[in-house]
DNA sequence: ATCTAAGTTTAGACGCATCTAAATTTCCTG
DNA sequence: CAGGAAATTTAGATGCGTCTAAACTTAGAT
């Protein structure tokens, strides 16, 4: 059997809910998809089958060496796309992601070489995730949410590239990978935490702030 | 039911075998999609149903307007694709189709749009082929063959992009789209057509003349 | 004009990716 | 620790796009 689009998502996927640290279970896998968990079980029969990963019934999935290789492939090519979408066709950057979702499958080896290096063999997409290498080791390094962070200043590491809404919001506020900002204080119960952004004081809504990634400045 | 990849296939090579002049039958499409003949009746009656084509069993189809348009657009997006792959990316001029056959599906309008706009609005992809306007009236110059052509000197139009060793061939002895060349003599009963490109004589096999378009020169 | 070869369509099947509804298992709560 | 809610899997079905083998139609040659 081949490996389609669709179950190169799949891989990808489940590596990108195995990096946020939670347990990959079929409901999860088949929110972030759009499909049915019947679906969900039926693809990871399948991709258990062809090697993609080991499946305990009822108990989640976990993805082997070569379903992690191809799920790293494809996450190449989106961050690839996405960073060159943004720098050399000037596509704002809240729509790359829906962009590069399509392009991903489609560009061939030949194609993500080229622009990697036209692009500088960069580290970094446009959201601060870091960039699979072509071969050799990827480590992704885990930084806190705003919500779990410690009060005080830091540095705005990654933003889930996932919402253009949440995007479009960050960018006016001029929130981005690389931004400086100050977590003011903290609600323990769940509220509201307020950031400093330049001069800018902002309340981050919590559905907000779980989708941008710090890490503590020294000063 | 939607427009997937394979439909839009269908209508672009309907079209383009229309184009060429000769009827459009079972096996012509077959031939070039590389699938059975069975194949192409069950999908040309899913088109016809959709309105995209007309049909007469054993008889061939014919695009209707709706059809036409899909099939135009993705023509554009292919042309355009293949352009700026060469032009922006350094893809060689043989190797551009097979990505574009890939690229042409997975483009938004936006990004269709933006590519357009960084190459200036173009006209002509790097074989010569005429790019469909995004909107308005589209009208393909048809020029004769290599081979159909009178003696003397004539302006290379286009070239058939389907075969990247017969792209590499010509691009090594200059005979490109804008390219003038003198041909020589003909041989009426099918045997190669001496060409002169600039101070060089080529024997052009029939299997190549068949690709090569061009109009005549006055001088 | 007939017969045959080439082209085309039908019949029936398969794999992929999905769905809904029903059955099963897990896990949490009282 | 028992019972029910939530999560998961199974069962069975569907549409797409393809195939092979067999039947049918068309057109060309004698």
């Amino acid at each position: 059997m081949q490996v389609t689009d669709t179950v190169q998502d799949y891989l990808k996927t489940i590596y990108s809910i195995a990096r946020a640290g939670d347990g990959v279970h079929t409901t999860v896998i088949a929110d972030r998809l759009k499909v049915s968990p019947a679906s969900v079980t039926s693809m990871i029969k399948r991709l258990s089958a062809l090697g993609y990963l080991t499946y305990t019934r009822y108990q989640g999935v976990e993805l082997t060496d070569s379903g992690t290789e191809i799920a790293l492939e494809v996450i190449r090519h989106h961050r690839l796309l996405e960073l060159y979408l943004h720098h050399s066709l000037g596509i704002p950057w809240d729509r790359v992601h829906d962009e590069a979702e399509v392009l991903e499958h489609a560009i061939s080896e030949d194609l993500e070489d080229a622009i990697a290096r036209i692009l500088g063999d960069p580290t970094h997409d446009p959201h601060g995730d870091p960039i699979p290498p072509k071969s050799g080791v990827y480590l992704e390094v885990l930084h806190d949410t705003l919500e779990k962070a410690e009060p005080g200043p830091v540095r705005v590491e990654r933003v889930s590239d996932r919402d253009p809404e949440v995007l479009r919001h960050l960018a006016k506020i001029g929130l981005q990978p690389g931004t400086e900002i100050v977590i003011e204080r903290k609600d323990p119960y769940g509220g509201p935490v307020w950031v400093k952004v330049g001069k800018r004081r902002h309340a981050m809504g919590t559905e907000l702030t779980t989708k941008v990634y710090v890490s503590k400045v020294e000063r």
